[in-house]
RNA sequence: GACUCCGUAGCUCAGUCGGUAGAGCACUUGCCUUUUAAGCAAGGGGUCCUGGGUUCGAGUCCCAGCGGAGUCACCA
């Protein structure tokens, strides 16, 4: 704390003037409804209450300007000092001296235009409401150069609140995540859909490929792991008969972290019965246009150097197929040693062993096909191996029903035609499992109780998982995820 | 995990060839009744990330560590 602002709470005290007072300020407007309003309906703002904090002070003689700055913007004040002749002590020690930049403050007045044109808050009453102890790092602009901003990322994402305080346009990006959160969730509760919740400590993980977090039952004594993903849970829903159920779902993954990966992540997942993946894409069409046009007012939006169109449909491009036509190969019939020479000519290194010839194949359409899909792009029809809770394609039983969205290079959205034969899908589980096995990987325990509920009969579905986080970076036109999540995990202090 | 860059005042940064620690903003004091990056004058403020090393002397050079950013790898 600083220690000359603790000395002004006992200057304040001894004047009588409570540093963090009890009673509530009634504010009756704010900076953005009196820019608003203000030039048309000059009467409504003769008195005029708000607050907010100081932002900047222009002190002079007997008369100077401030600035306020509330949730809405800002709006500049002028104080006089003729207008406490009573108590002159206030403008000339608590306005002028005691009050810092940040101080919450409570201002009662009414608004008047000055000379040089702006609309001002004539203050005639103030009232401290809460006192800054901690200097903040206000930043000044020109039109030529920013003074002192607030840019380091690290001191950004540690402190939130600051960088909250300071940086406007951070509030906006996490107000907008919230407009888009919400438009999601009125676009699927006008179809009908259920929002439920389901387990985040989970006995068993599933329903996606990650490394878990671990923890512990103390009564129960017994390991418990924070969801990966809430997959086989919704689709137990499924399977007690609720035709569309959707989540969203904070979940864990015990990873890396950069700027497309935080270790809690959100994605919202939707499963409908009776409908299959193809139907699905439609929905997702539908979904996105709606939420970017109810986000941003249209449907194009700026992200980085790309104008990327949200408006349906999206181009349809079957895998194997968008590798072709990216490196001019068929890479499905290619065998394992053409496929590792392939990579050597592009360049990329090999995954780490054990893996399949579809490991080798995703690493050439994430690495070189996937950046490259700017434009919204459903990529349909992954091979098997790659998608374990997938149903096999209709018409060619080495796919699945399964689609990715990629848009700016990079996976929005994830859907199948949900896998809902259980012989099938313990197959295809305990393929998985010994494939993890061989990599010496710690074993997963088979979710007998997910196969279970299967046994007992699920609809056909259609599922999908779609991130919001990722969609939320779109939509801001922010490069990292960091940006996106109001506390994103740092190391500790 | 690898590599590159960064770490100096509350904030943003400069610091030359290794030779007494700097600027702007913020802060403190004074003047000023429509200013606006307000202005003018004066002033205070430093564990130069940490620990070693080289040197007569290290913010500067070397090594290690810590923290951050970026790129890559990992994350099917």
């Amino acid at each position: 704390m600083d220690p000359v602002r603790q000395a002004k709470i006992a200057e304040l005290r001894r004047l009588g003037i409570d540093p963090f007072p009890t009673e509530p300020f009634l504010v009756n407007t704010t900076a953005a409804q009196i820019f608003r309003y203000y030039p048309q309906q000059k009467l409504d703002f003769k008195s005029v209450r708000l607050a907010g904090r100081l932002w900047r002070k222009r002190l002079m003689g007997k008369a100077s300007f401030a600035v306020l700055r509330d949730e809405s913007g800002e709006i500049q004040l002028y104080f006089q000092r003729d207008d406490f002749a009573e108590r002159p002590e206030l403008y000339d020690i608590v306005f002028k001296k005691l009050l810092d930049l940040g101080d919450v403050l409570g201002v009662e007045g009414f608004v008047f235009t000055t000379k040089t044109g702006e609309i001002t808050v004539h203050v005639q009453r103030f009232r401290l409401l809460a006192k800054c102890l901690r200097p903040l790092p206000i930043e000044k602009e020109t039109e030529e150069k920013t003074y002192a901003a607030f840019t380091d990322p690290e001191l950004r994402y540690r402190m939130r609140y600051v960088d909250l305080i300071v940086h406007l346009g951070v509030r906006d990006i996490f107000r907008r995540r919230t407009t888009i959160v919400q438009s999601i969730r009125d676009f699927f509760n006008q179809r009908g859909y259920l929002e439920v919740e389901t387990p985040i400590l989970q006995p068993v993980y599933g329903g996606a490929f990650a490394r878990p977090f671990t923890t512990h039952h103390e009564a129960l004594d017994m390991q418990l792991f924070l969801r990966i993903s809430n997959e086989l849970y919704l689709k137990r829903l499924i399977v007690g008969g609720f035709t569309g159920v959707y989540e969203f779902s904070k979940d864990f993954r015990n990873e890396g972290i950069d700027r497309y990966h935080n270790p809690e992540f959100t994605q919202v997942e939707l499963y409908v019965a009776y409908q299959d993946y193809l139907w699905m894409m439609e929905l997702v069409e539908q979904l996105l246009e709606s939420v970017v046009r109810q986000t941003l007012g249209k449907t194009t939006v700026q992200y980085g150097e790309h104008e990327i169109d949200f408006a349906a449909p999206y181009r349809r491009v079957r895998y194997y197929d968008a590798i072709e036509s990216s490196l001019g190969v068929n890479v499905r019939h290619l065998s394992e040693r053409e496929l590792i020479e392939l990579l050597h000519q592009k360049n990329l290194p090999l995954p780490t062993p054990p893996y399949e010839r579809a490991d080798l194949i995703a690493r050439l359409f994430d690495k070189l096909v996937e950046p490259s899909l700017i434009q919204p792009t459903f990529v349909m029809d992954y091979p098997i191996e790659l998608s374990p809770l997938a149903k096999a394609h209709r018409t060619d039983p080495e796919l699945t029903e399964r689609f990715e969205l990629i848009v700016a290079g990079k996976e929005l959205a994830n859907a199948y035609s949900e896998l809902n034969d259980p012989i099938d899908q313990r197959q295809r589980l305990e393929k998985q499992m010994a494939l993890r096995a061989a990599g010496g990987l710690e074993a997963m325990p088979m979710d007998e109780d997910f196969l279970r509920a299967l046994e007992y009969g699920m609809p056909p579905t259609a599922g999908l998982g779609l991130g919001i986080d990722r969609l939320a970076m779109l939509l801001c036109n922010v490069p990292s995820i960091q940006e996106v999540l109001l506390f994103p995990l740092l190391r500790p202090e």
